[in-house]
DNA sequence: CGCAGATGGCTAG
DNA sequence: CTAGCCATCTGCG
């Protein structure tokens, strides 16, 4: 099913975001934690914009468990040079950028 | 190669 | 706010 993660992760345009939420009933899987592994560990890290997929109250979510601040940073960055605004760590317009599936 | 521990986000009270 | 849940990933022997 993480390969149908990865799949449907690779299906998000550019410009637009996800929630774990999402991902998991695209996979049919109800184990959206799981989804914050896959990203987290992102194997496939260039196939896959892990930083496109955000929580579902619109923060970046575990991309900030590890390398605090740093990493944020330059996943906003990367987001916001696709046209995704931020607010702190919350993306603002994340309910018009959020891709459904 | 196999097992166990740990992680990560969402829901409910 | 805290605890629990499910699926996955990592480390060690």
């Amino acid at each position: 099913m993480k390969n149908k993660v990865y799949d449907i992760l690779r299906k998000v345009p550019k410009g637009r975001v996800t929630t774990y939420k999402e991902i998991a009933k695209a996979v049919d899987t109800k184990a959206y934690q799981a989804i914050g592994q896959i990203l987290k560990r992102n194997p496939y890290a260039p196939d896959v914009p892990c930083h496109r997929v955000v929580r579902s109250d619109g923060t970046i979510g575990g991309f900030r468990g590890r390398r605090e601040g740093k990493a944020v940073t330059d996943k906003k960055n990367m987001l916001k040079k696709e046209g995704i605004e931020f607010e702190r760590d919350r993306i603002k317009e994340f309910e018009v950028v959020l891709f459904s599936f």
